[in-house]
RNA sequence: CGGGCCGUAGCGCAGCUUGGUAGCGCGCCUGAAUGGGGUUCAGGAGGUCGCGGGUUCAAAUCCCGCCGGCCCGACCA
């Protein structure tokens, strides 16, 4: 390609409304454009990196014996309805009717439509299959946000994996774990595998990989010292026992006036500090009214609760709703003595005495408070959410919570979509067993993003060479010189014929600016070609990643080139 | 879905309070010089002021409605 005939619209200014680091470079460097909200055009520079990345998903996919499909992005509603999920995704799934009045929706993804599928598998010798495709996802998206990050619109491969049995399944995710940690690194950037919720996608276990940056959305509890990490809404610490020998033993009522939070009880003569306080959340879960009890000092999960009730909506009741519920307002809700309401309580608060908690009268509390003794607990589980510093569950190190983004999530589905569309096959002894299934996904815009998120500096992008729009410029520095202009030209022709991905900045531009340029696109080799060089018979090759720069005798420039890209390349 | 903010030339912005010929920087086009980190000079093109309605002799500016976008939070496979 020469620069010339190119179209990379570089702009001078950050645009306006970018914040991320991703979504400034992106626009500003010519890659993406923003079509409407959560929508985006990949121009050729972005279109070629993300040819890049799906070049490495395709290899490291076939690698471990994945075929590839290519599947409807249009599916009819009555598929989704088969499997339940018409009415658990909510508004997130794009949905029409065609001339007829029928059901269609636009696929979020394809557990669906690659189970239908399945149903031509017939006998246990079929198996295992795994099967993938690299389409387009729709998800009508809350709040699209961070440019290419968040959107409603993107390319994701996904993978699903079909076995007889659960260790077949063990087996196809093992081998995706191995390959994504493959592909991500090929791609340049560091990943953590997470334990992770498996939300509405079902399921027994899922790992997602994350990539560390403050432009992410979902917060990661990591631990240094023994390599322990999970997502929030899974993670859990180790406590510290807490001693409630001596504590008060019997309830007593007492008035709290104005006390409305836990911080106002820590406070409020006579009150608790917050790990020696019970709060009381009322939460609507599908739709019943229930109490969630934590600590004081410790704050909700609410995909934990969600994910130990099984239930699909959970929202904090209104106030009204709590009014009714318990007859008191937030701020002096309890638990004690409730008999009719699901309780449901954080591990933390099992065994405790002495707590003090809200009494359902507005601005009194109880203190004295025996959890065993005196509260209807029907369910125990984990649902508050780790801090930073608490210690590792697994070796007591000091836990970390950083931000990130998550560029792969692999599940362990199970028989759930099998069961639901039908799927069975015959195993060995004539029996019909639903098919095991797993399913896989890597976003390619958001792995795009993430290596930018990762790799760039003051100046631009700073690709790794196997992602890169291209491997090599060679820069012409004055084009109306015309030994200038043919040395660059007989380069870039030498290094396309050894098969670089090398662009020839051919423009009637102040060096300055196609510098510039270079950096700010983030290609990681330039070739300076210019009169003072060549009256040396030499050219400069610099390094975008650390600016190093060594001048090349012109006989030797292209080998030299060549031998440091396919160095990079792996 | 709640809160805040913004739509004026390709990009970044001023003008709006107090109604009266639509501006600036960068970019773009032509010419010249220049040529190793966004060079300089001269000339030029480019705007339904988000859309619709209203008030007015007159609306980018005032009023009403709508649409779109951004940020924070809620939510999220």
């Amino acid at each position: 390609m020469r620069w010339q005939h190119a179209f990379i619209p570089t702009l001078r200014d950050d645009p306006a409304d970018a914040e991320a680091v991703s979504h400034r470079l992106l626009v500003r460097a010519g890659f993406v454009r923003q079509l409407m909200s959560g929508v985006y055009s990949l121009l050729p520079l972005g279109f070629r990196v993300c040819q890049k990345v799906t070049g490495i998903v395709r290899e490291e996919m076939d690698r471990i014996g994945a075929q590839e499909f290519r599947l409807p992005a249009l599916h009819p509603g009555e598929i989704w309805k088969q499997s339940g999920r018409w009415s658990v995704v909510g508004e997130e799934m794009f949905r029409l009717q065609d001339r007829r009045g029928v059901d269609v929706c636009l696929g979020m993804t394809h557990e669906e439509i690659f189970t239908t599928l399945a149903l031509e598998l017939r006998s246990y010798r079929d198996l295992p299959q795994i099967w993938y495709q690299i389409q387009t996802k729709f998800r009508d998206e809350a709040r699209p946000k961070s440019g290419v990050l968040r959107v409603r619109e993107f390319t994701m491969k996904d993978s699903y994996s079909f076995d007889l049995a659960r260790s077949g399944l063990d087996s196809a995710f093992q081998r995706h774990f191995d390959a994504y940690r493959r592909i991500f690194s090929r791609c340049g950037i560091e990943t953590v595998a997470v334990e992770a919720s498996s939300g509405a996608m079902g399921g027994s276990e899922s790992v997602e990989f994350m990539v560390a940056s403050d432009a992410g959305e979902d917060h990661i509890a990591s631990c240094g010292a023994c390599g322990y990490a999970a997502n929030v809404e899974k993670a859990t610490s180790a406590l510290p026992e807490i001693d409630d020998e001596g504590s008060a033993s019997s309830l007593e009522k007492f008035a709290t006036p104005g006390v409305r939070t836990i911080d106002d009880l820590v406070a409020f003569e006579g009150g608790a500090p917050p790990e020696r306080q019970i709060k009381t959340l009322v939460y609507v879960l599908d739709g019943s009214p229930a109490l969630v009890l934590l600590r004081g000092d410790h704050a909700l999960v609410e995909q934990k609760l969600r994910d130990a009730t099984g239930a699909v909506e959970a929202r904090p009741a209104h106030p009204g709703e709590i009014r009714q519920a318990l007859g008191a307002s937030p701020g002096s809700l309890g638990a004690v003595g409730v008999r009719d309401l699901l309780v449901i309580a954080d591990l933390a608060l099992e065994g405790r005495r002495g707590m003090t908690t809200g009494a359902n009268e507005d601005e009194v509390h109880v203190r004295g408070v025996d959890v065993a003794r005196d509260l209807d607990v029907r369910a125990w589980h984990d649902l508050r959410e780790v801090r930073a510093g608490e210690a590792c569950p697994l070796c007591g190190g000091a836990l970390a919570v950083g931000k990130s983004i998550e560029v792969g999530h692999i599940f362990k589905l199970g028989t759930r979509y099998s069961e639901a569309l039908g799927v069975q096959v015959l195993d060995e002894a004539g029996a019909s067993v639903p098919i095991v299934m797993g399913s896989y996904g890597i976003g390619i815009e958001r792995t795009m993003a993430a290596v930018v998120e990762r790799c760039h500096d003051a100046a631009g992008i700073v690709w790794p060479v196997p992602v890169a729009p291209y491997e090599v410029v060679v820069t012409v520095v004055n084009p109306n010189d015309v030994p200038t202009a043919e040395a660059g030209a007989q380069l870039y022709e030498a290094l396309l014929s050894a098969g670089i991905d090398v662009i020839l900045d051919d423009r009637d531009e102040r060096p300055g600016v196609k510098f510039k340029d270079a950096d700010l696109v983030g290609i990681p080799y330039r070739v300076t070609v210019g009169p003072k060089g060549l009256a040396k018979k030499q050219v400069d090759l610099t390094r975008r990643r650390d600016g190093q720069s060594t001048a090349l005798d012109l006989s030797r420039a292209a080998e030299t080139v060549i031998e440091a890209v396919l160095e990079e390349r792996r």
